[in-house]
RNA sequence: GGUGGGUUGGCCGAGAGGAGAGGCAACGGACUGCAAAUCCGUGCACACGGGUUCGAAUCCCGUACCCACCUCCA
């Protein structure tokens, strides 16, 4: 079977094929860095993350370009509200999105730009733009250069719209404008505005419009065509549908499939920050492990709304303690080892439009198999079915075995002071057993739980985890 | 007003015309000194009203409600 993709642009589940064989280029729309990222924005991070990594398994060279938007109104804003540069405020921000990168195991894009780096690009892109009567220069003086939406017949495709059943774009006073529809490309200085935010042009300084940027170094990077363009679908107009319209009337051909995820709802509604209603990554991985959060995240399909709550992400929390249960439990008794390869139940729902819920289903399946094999002892059968499990895992970056989620929880001097310890009280609780002094060994057992440490008996002895809410105990 | 998506068991969440996703919770059983973990089993859900069909959660028509976008948005 086929990977294939629903593209946004045909509203329909589509084969894949890739422009240059063998390899897959992706653009997908970072942040504006005017705030921390909260769980809505990872939920794309995660999305494309996994899609890269299914991608490279089926044996692609994949790059991905995301975008750092570390200009526009509201980081200017912000800068002056906090009294410091506009682009300390972008830097700060651009950090706090790699940290929660990285908290949530995403492979970094292969390559970031940011929109301030590429001006020369983009004044070269709205040349060429005016040059094919696309684009023209405001003439009210204002130095705003705008698209002529009614210059490109195919304007609306993306997002299935007609232009006269458009609402205008707010974007820029329309004065300058030569119908209200027409968007920014770029946007003149204003008095007030920071001279650090305008750069000059032939038509005076000013700053990028949002959307030319991704157009321009879209096409830096990856090329006049390229596969896979994405991010939240609430890009898909009027971002998405602008930058097509900019690319392809600068004479590129550009994606070849769009590829959206839906929002993630916080009490019925998107979360955004200008609702209000955000949850940042930096404070959900204080509730629950990373890994747990993501597995939340990558759980429900991509192309569906994923209504938050603390009880689902509880739960989510508990269903994936059972698939670690299984991968150290196996683990111990037959080594690590290698990944194996997903089964074939996985490959087929994951090449059908990254369903990742019928993954998951077949993960558990195959692990309610390698449970009962555990009670076996170690067997090569065993050792099989934990290299698939790990393999299905880590297409997910759910294997808790890899380096990202195994760091720094072995090892270190803690557990093996820890380990000295609870091996002792094991030690008194197992003679208090023997000698069938269960109030002792009991005692033990409860002690060792007050402290976080959870005891289970197992045909090869007793095991201990630290449980990871113990430390939150009220 | 325009363009899309949705409503599934106590909860989360798949599926898209022909016995059953999966998980969480619950209950029963096995295992255990007791637990924990694990395994086995139980639960027969598809917003509402019509229609098509041998057969509909799935297709069609209508109704209600929810969400997103219509130039700040992942």
């Amino acid at each position: 079977m086929v990977f294939a993709l629903y593209d946004t642009a045909t509203r329909s589940v589509t084969p894949f094929e890739p422009v240059r064989p063998g390899k897959v280029s992706i653009y997908h729309c970072g942040l504006t860095v005017q705030g921390p990222p909260h769980i809505g924005h990872i939920r794309k991070e995660v999305v494309f993350d996994v899609l890269r990594r299914w991608l490279t398994r089926a044996g692609y060279d994949v790059t991905i370009v995301a975008n750092v938007t570390d200009i526009d109104d509201k980081i200017i804003a912000k800068g002056a509200e906090q009294g410091r540069p506009w682009f300390a405020v972008a830097y700060e921000n651009e950090r706090a999105l790699h940290a929660a990168y990285e908290v949530l195991g995403c492979v970094a894009p292969t390559y970031e730009p940011r929109a301030t780096g590429h001006v020369p690009e983009m004044i070269e892109m709205m040349q060429e733009l005016i040059a094919r009567g696309h684009a023209y220069a405001a003439d009210d003086g204002s130095g705003d250069v705008y698209f002529d939406v009614r210059s490109w017949p195919e304007y609306g495709r993306l997002s299935n719209q007609k232009v006269d059943d458009m609402q205008p774009a707010e974007d820029a006073p329309p004065e300058g404008k030569r119908d209200p529809r027409d968007f920014a490309l770029w946007k003149g200085h204003k008095a007030g505005e920071p001279e650090t935010a305008s750069w000059p042009t032939p038509w005076g300084r000013g700053r990028p419009g949002w959307h030319l940027e991704c157009s321009a170094m879209a096409a830096k990077y990856l090329g006049d065509e390229f596969d896979i363009h994405g991010g939240g679908l609430d890009l898909r107009f009027p971002h998405h549908e602008n930058e097509l319209a900019q690319s392809t009337a600068a004479g590129q051909k550009f994606a070849r499939y769009w590829m959206h995820n839906a929002m993630l709802n916080l009490s019925g509604a998107k979360m955004s920050k200008s609702v209000g209603n955000t949850l940042m990554v930096s404070e959900v991985v204080k509730r629950v492990p990373a890994i747990a959060l993501r597995y939340y995240l990558v759980s429900a399909h991509y192309r569906s709304i994923l209504e938050f709550s603390e009880e689902a992400l509880q739960e989510a929390a508990t269903a994936f303690g059972r698939v670690e249960g299984f991968v150290t439990r196996a683990a111990e008794l037959v080594g690590p080892g290698d990944l194996g390869e997903p089964t074939l139940v996985f490959s087929a729902a994951m090449d059908d439009d990254l369903a990742v819920p019928t993954a998951l289903a077949e993960v558990q399946r195959v692990i309610a198999e390698g449970n009962r094999l555990l009670s076996g002892g170690a067997s090569d059968e065993l050792r099989s079915c934990l290299a698939a499990v790990r393999a299905m895992l880590d297409v997910l970056g759910l294997d808790p075995l890899s380096a990202t989620w195994a760091a720094g929880t072995s090892d270190d001097g803690a557990r093996r002071a820890a380990d000295a310890l609870v091996a002792s009280l094991l030690e008194q609780r197992a003679e208090a057993r023997a000698a069938k002094d269960f109030a002792t060994a009991d005692r033990v057992r409860d002690q060792l739980a007050s402290a976080g440490v959870e005891v289970e008996d197992t045909p090869q002895g007793p095991r201990w985890t630290i449980q990871a809410d113990a430390k939150e105990a009220t």
